[in-house]
DNA sequence: CCGAAAGTACGATGACTGTCAACCTTTGAT
DNA sequence: ATCAAAGGTTGACAGTCATCGTACTTTCGG
């Protein structure tokens, strides 16, 4: 819970009061397949990612507005460690506000197909 | 669950195969705020509701285009009654498919402030 | 048969947004 | 101090989408 010499930094981004987060916002982070991705695999690696351990098929500028959205929304934190960025997920945070779903959607876009497979 | 006399119509809007939904379309779906107001409106009536029957801030070419998406995205079912249009929500079919997603949006469409209200 | 009611279809339009390249900033190491 | 690495910032551009008005279709009632 401590960073130790490595918190040197002022260069905090800002993130939202988790009571000023709304569905509108969540869901428009979401829908983008980019950033649902983001979401999935940070989700997976149950630990801090930094933005360039992502497999992403954008650019590093396209990736940097997609991490900045999901911040904003809520879903996710940042901080930096060196000149890396790390991402993290709310998850805890973000299930009381909206309980089930962020579950839901990471179950949802784990299964694209589902009961009767190719059959 | 059988619509008896009234059954008279072969315009039937053609509707998604619950197998070939995909989240992408449901999310494009629900991220309106007008198409989730439609949802929200249709699981508090728990009956089906007649396109005239909503609350709207849209014009009626503008509503008719937003039971269109939500049909494609398999969240709703449409049948004729005479000139109504009638809406149900295909609940326990999505459930199956995504479980808890429905229920989770819905749950957080309701309380779009929580714990520290107004101030 | 005629008219009203309920939706649908069709463009057209304005706004938003995902994408990128180019440039800049910060950090850590040489 | 200098350089490379990791990102962020800033326009610019293209595609998509919500919105509307108008015209059309279908159904039901006189």
């Amino acid at each position: 819970m401590s960073y130790d010499g490595a918190m040197d930094t002022d260069r905090v981004p800002p993130h939202p009061d988790m009571r000023t987060i709304t569905l509108q916002r969540v869901l428009e982070a979401l829908v983008d397949p980019v950033r649902r991705s983001i979401v999935t695999q940070l989700c997976a690696a149950a630990t801090d990612v930094k933005c360039g351990g992502f497999d992403l098929p954008v650019s590093k500028s396209t990736a940097t507005h997609h991490f900045r959205i999901l911040r904003e929304a809520g879903l996710i934190r940042q901080y930096y460690v060196g000149t890396a960025r790390m991402n993290a997920l709310r998850r805890e945070e973000f299930e009381e506000v909206f309980p089930g779903l962020l579950d839901a959607v990471v179950a949802a876009d784990r299964a694209p197909v589902h009961g009767g497979a190719s059959r």
